[in-house]
DNA sequence: TATGAATGAGGTTTCATTCAT
DNA sequence: TATGAATGAAACCTCATTCAT
């Protein structure tokens, strides 16, 4: 390994400190209320430094998506590939989103948020461009899934990208509001049972007869 | 009409005015971007005359999100009363939708937004009510038609709170994450057949065979 | 009576209204923290209402002084003109300025406050003048029994105007220092027996041998 | 001499600078008319930076007073220990008081302000820790002086903290009254004839025949 | 590469005061 | 005389970001 390998995978590292610091502080205290400052000091690091890593706040707050976002699609794309029943790839996508829920729910929520609205529209075109790419990989995996489905004649013939899009929405509609039912009303977590719930659900709802 | 109705319907009235400045400002530049002073001079109001009437921004901002959400409880609660079978209730919760959505659809995006994390934290409790009040009359009208359904035994038999859910979740995932797609990818609005699939779908899980 | 004498009285009576409403407020949050707002309400008036009876802020606010003011220096003066020994006088004093604390210490250590710097300097020349006339009487009564002392041989020969300084800046400082004691140290109100202590120290200290 | 040394050395010379600055500003125009920006204006900083050394405005201000109250202190505990008889100590003080007092004028009405009410309120834990600490050895000391005193016999047999508290607000009463004299009737400034005869008084009056 | 002191723009909010009714 | 809604200046303070070391 030369050096100048051995300095990226370095650089590599740090980089993946400082984004383990932000999601701890992210997570706690939200995008707006969180400082660079505390970020820098959970890092054991100065604010300064991170801006060697991370071109301003926004991004920095981004990368934990993308992080996220990357595994989800991976995890995804690998359940294309399994040799098992189409309702059982349903099935398995369903245990991929929960799974992914259990390692990290703040960071997840964090991800839907900022897939939705505001947020977006500040971002890097490179950063951008990575969510673009992650988010087809994942969202063509599953339309890909149904549409196996459906050539199978085992699916309803409905347009497999919205039916997709359905699939997806829901759980981030779940994720995220049931997230905020337990805030409302000081109950405990029901992302988990309500996902199940809303795979049996639209599993039902895709299945000829 | 005597003098202090009238000055009750003036004030009402310029609330009103506020916060459709609002409205057009936060639409455009989500919270955070958005100034008092750009909401106050779309509202030919200087910036300490919104103070009368809000406490402060967040007030402000989350009163958008009570006023459609007060009307989304009311328009579900008229098809609970409607007399027609339990299939067709579910089919007009989809009508309300689509129409809740088509009548503001970046105010609906701000509900989802406020009702997901960071935001609902720091409401006044007056405010947390009223959100708690109507999310709970239009989650419940839902619940009661669900479990009307199940009793008929044309529903199957899960826990209609989660069924309820599910809905809700799905609504709020398509509006939310369908709106980022086109924000993403410069495509046209998609909302409103993904929410016709999703319905579509959900429906036929729900009912037995 | 004529109508213009009627309107006169009925004026000054909603001026002391006012004043005592300011009192009450000035009294428990100090000058800064107290909003004209907060005034009218207690005086069951309108914010605007208060500006036909008081120029500004300033000027409530010192009128409140200029009352007490008023009041110490009708009550020293009486004790001039009694006919008893000047050491009795000083006792009279020491009675009269302890009366005047337990009326209404606040109102007081508003005084004291006043009279020292920064709010001097912004106050209209009418309400200069007034606070000049009346500490002028009290101080220039002071004087009047010191000299009398002097000139009978009694009290120590110096100047008269110094000597009483020394009488009410020693007041005031106890007033204003012994009250911070307290919130200091959450002790219980030791202002009148250091008075005592004050004026027996000084009372000592006037007369020769 | 190592770097941290240095750079602990340049941070406290800039609290000073800041400090100076203040000084000059609240000096001319009290508390309240004065801004952070004039005082940043004159340290030749940004006003952001004046937050890096002082918590809020009210802390700034407050270490101005805490400044010369320690140093007060620290001279009136140099007087305790002379090898002098009580009466010299007493004449001692009052020099220390003259001389601060020339040290510093405004400061020292600032000071006394401080001493006195609202203001006290808000200060944080740690000001006011300290603002306790010193005022206890000022006043403390001279307790003591007083104690020794009528211990020898020499001074009148009354409570001593009573007397040291006449003392000190005296010194108070007549660096604020004596200065406001001054302001209303553009006299020249008395305060160090007044705080001799205060104390040639005083002095009398605590020795016994 | 790392630091961290300094920046300074910018936003929210308050509240004394005014003025049309 | 009384009202009270509206004003708008002004101030504090924060914090992402920079840059000399």
């Amino acid at each position: 390994m030369g050096i100048y390998e051995r300095k990226q995978r370095e650089k590599e590292k740090r980089k993946i400190e400082i984004i383990n610091a932000a999601r701890k502080v992210f997570s706690s205290k939200g995008f707006n209320s969180s400082t660079m400052e505390e970020i820098a000091t959970e890092a054991e690091l100065s604010p300064g430094t991170l801006y060697l890593y991370f071109k301003n706040k926004e991004e920095l707050h981004t990368s934990l998506s993308i992080e996220i976002l990357k595994y989800l699609a991976d995890e995804i794309q690998k359940v294309v590939i399994e040799d098992i029943s189409v309702e059982k790839k349903i099935d398995r996508f369903r245990d991929v989103f929960i799974q992914v829920y259990d390692h990290d729910p703040n960071i997840l929520i964090n991800l839907f948020h900022l897939q939705s609205g505001e947020t977006l529209q500040n971002l890097s075109d490179e950063v951008l461009q990575q969510i673009k790419i992650y988010s087809s990989l994942a969202h063509g995996a599953i339309t890909n899934v149904i549409k196996e489905g459906i050539e199978q004649g085992i699916f309803i013939d409905e347009h497999p990208v919205a039916l997709a899009d359905v699939l997806w929405a829901s759980y981030a509609g779940i994720v995220l509001w049931v997230d905020s039912k337990r805030l409302l009303n000081d109950q405990k977590d029901f992302v988990k049972p309500t996902l199940k719930t809303a795979f049996a659900l639209i599993s039902r709802g895709l299945q000829k007869n």
